[in-house]
DNA sequence: TTACTTGCAAACGGTTTGCATCGAG
DNA sequence: CTCGATGCAAACCGTTTGCAAGTAA
């Protein structure tokens, strides 16, 4: 069974330094060009594949986008969590949800449901970007 | 404020008549399919497009697929709800979480985030799937 | 040297869009 | 008759994969 023995590359390297370089959530499209931009001749795939290699291994988080992109950033806690999301800026914060762990678990044995694992999000708008909204008083209300 | 005066077209009734007819989430691609299946000659981009409308103005409820596909579902209860999915056969039971709903709105204050959405679902293996798994135990462990 | 990695480009799969035609109102 | 709705096919977009060349171990 082996774990996977990933080499050290310059890519992957570089890969891991750019995601330690910040806390929020990028995209495989995002890291691409920030490396390439950086002078990187990285390779989308690469990018890709590094990324769901280190996310399957538990080093990285995800979370798709509400547009469906899959974003990934590094994992502070260990231990399973749920994030804080900006739908305006992204800003990111971890938090934890104990008693949802528990819930549902209790829920789903109600049904009958076994081997649950559940993902829970919650979006927003950060302090910042709700007074920014507040000064351009363009868009109508919902949505 | 009109509200989408939307033709009341064949292929729309045709949809909302398998919609009423399945508890469960499909997605447009299927629909699509069940509809030809039943020799409609509805094309697929009507098919998102009716599906998008219907979600949009609120007969519809969503849920994005763990592999990111958005599945469509006639909604029964009209307050917001989440899902407890089967991930093997994708039945499907509707929840609620009261205290989701409030504690979200609480982590969300506590950083300072306001106009709070969240979205949570439970995947898990129904008790027939589980049942089934255990027959056959042929695949290895996990995945 | 071995065989995992990489970069490229083509392939994919879901979804969207342009456009000429159809049909509800 | 009008203008929204439809079907088709092509366009999109994010992601995956095949393959020959590169490189860590």
């Amino acid at each position: 069974m082996a774990v996977t023995q990933r080499r050290n590359t310059t890519q992957r390297a570089a890969i891991l330094h750019v995601l330690a370089g910040t806390d929020e959530f990028v995209s495989a499209q995002d890291l691409h060009s920030a490396l390439r931009a950086a002078g990187s001749t990285i390779g989308l795939a690469t990018v890709y594949r590094a990324l769901q290699d280190m996310a399957g291994g538990g080093d990285l988080d995800t979370v798709r986008n509400q547009s469906g992109e899959v974003m990934y950033r590094q994992c502070e806690q260990p231990a399973h969590h749920h994030h804080l999301v900006c739908r305006r800026c992204a800003r990111t914060q971890e938090i934890e949800a104990p008693s949802v762990e528990q819930w549902a678990r209790t829920v789903a044995a109600q049904y009958g449901y076994t081997s649950i694992n559940h993902e829970l999000e919650l979006f927003g708008l950060c302090a910042e970007c709700a007074a920014a909204d507040r000064s351009s008083s363009a868009s109508g209300a919902t949505e």
